[in-house]
This record gives structure tokens, sequence and C-alpha cells, in this order.
DNA sequence: CCAGTGATACTCT
DNA sequence: GAGTATCACTGGT
């Protein structure tokens, strides 16, 4: 089933915990691809009285992280490094700029797809990672603020599973963010990222 | 290990 | 407006 948008609409923590297991699925002209997705990361808000300095919403409302503060179940696309894309979802009420990093997956539906996407990839390097996760799933720039809930990119319910903790990969530069035990895995999987 | 790549968000004028 | 440091990464040595 399909997530409405009441499941977007809890704090970033919470929802990155309940993505861990669930489907994503992007439905194009060339075929159904679909990931149980393994690992996430919340973004945005507070860890024990210190902000997390480690989000793009951190510094305020700006062009870019628009889509955070809007309504929940959309999705924020940015480039990194000029090259690759960060699919994240927006998360919590309007007004605060909650999101969930994706950061990888294991294929489900559409193996074939996926690989003709990713080239050479070889093993997990093929859907793990964020920059991957999207090559992927052909999600790029363009769905920048696409809604889940209505769009052809959106997030099914999975099986329920058991969830590892760790800290935020990739975010040293975070003066207090950089502690949060913000990440969280499927427990045993090795469709994670390095 | 390290180069590639360009949008973004700053800092000055 | 112009200049520039930085980056929630990846693939090939």
């Amino acid at each position: 089933m399909r997530w409405p948008r009441a499941d977007y609409a809890g704090s970033a923590v919470d929802t990155a915990r309940r993505l861990v297991g669930a489907h994503l699925v992007h439905e194009m002209p060339e075929g159904r691809t679909v990931l149980r997705i393994t690992e996430t990361e919340a973004y945005g808000g507070w860890y024990e009285g210190r902000p997390d300095d480690g989000a793009h919403a951190y510094r305020g409302r700006t062009a870019r992280t628009e889509v955070l503060f809007g309504e929940p179940g959309h999705a924020y696309v940015y480039l990194i490094y000029g090259m690759y894309c960060c699919f994240n979802i927006s998360c919590d009420g309007e007004g605060t700029a909650g999101c969930v990093l994706l950061r990888a997956g294991e294929p489900v539906e559409g193996e074939e797809l996926i690989r003709q996407r990713r080239g050479k990839a070889k093993g997990t390097a093929l859907t793990c990672g964020p920059g991957r996760l999207c090559l992927a799933m052909a999600i790029d720039r363009s769905l920048y603020g696409a809604d889940l809930v209505t769009g052809p990119l959106y997030v099914e319910s999975g099986t329920p599973c058991e969830i590892e903790i760790s800290r935020r990969k990739h975010i040293d530069y975070a003066t207090y963010g950089r502690e949060f035990p913000w990440r969280f895995t499927l427990k045993g999987s090795l469709w994670v990222s390095r």
C-alpha cells in the first residue's frame, strides 16, 4: 500500500526509522523499479538540546531548501559534487524542515532495468550509496518537489524488520550533528553504503 | 588514494 | 554583481 500523507507527518527520526524495510517505487515508461530501503538518515530538528547543524535547512529557508519547509511527503533532490544526486523525503509539519536521506536499498523488482542504468556496477555498488540509489532509480533534479502521495515515485509499506542505529556518514563538518545517532540500517543486511 | 564536476551560499565590492 | 570555498559522492588507481 502506498504511504499516505500522514505517514510522512512525523519527525525526521521517526520517519527515517519507519522507512527502513519499506519499498521505494518508481514507475516510468521504460518500466517499474522497486527497492527495499535498507539505509536512511534523519536531518533537521534537535537532539538532546542541540540543533542539527548538519542539515541543509539549518541556516534557514533558501531557494534550494524551500521544499523542506512545505507539506510533508515531497522529494528533496539536490546535486552533490557537481555530478551526483541525493534523494530525500520531506517530513514533519509545515514550517519544520525535517527530511530523510535515502542512502541504500536492495533490488526487489526491475533489476534488469537497474543494471542497465548502472552500467559496470558490481555487487552492492548497484544500489548502495545515496548517489548510486538515485542512478539506479532514475531520480534526478527534475523530481525536485515531486509529491510522493500522488506521483510516479512513492513509498509502499514493506515487511516489519529489525533496525540498527549508528552515526550519520560524512558530516564531520557539523559541530553538533556529527554525533547524532540518526542513521538507520536494516539489521544484518549487506545492502548498505560504505 | 584522489580527481572530477557544478550548483549553492557565502563574502566582499 | 563578481569571486570563491565547499560539498549528506563515486569510480578507477
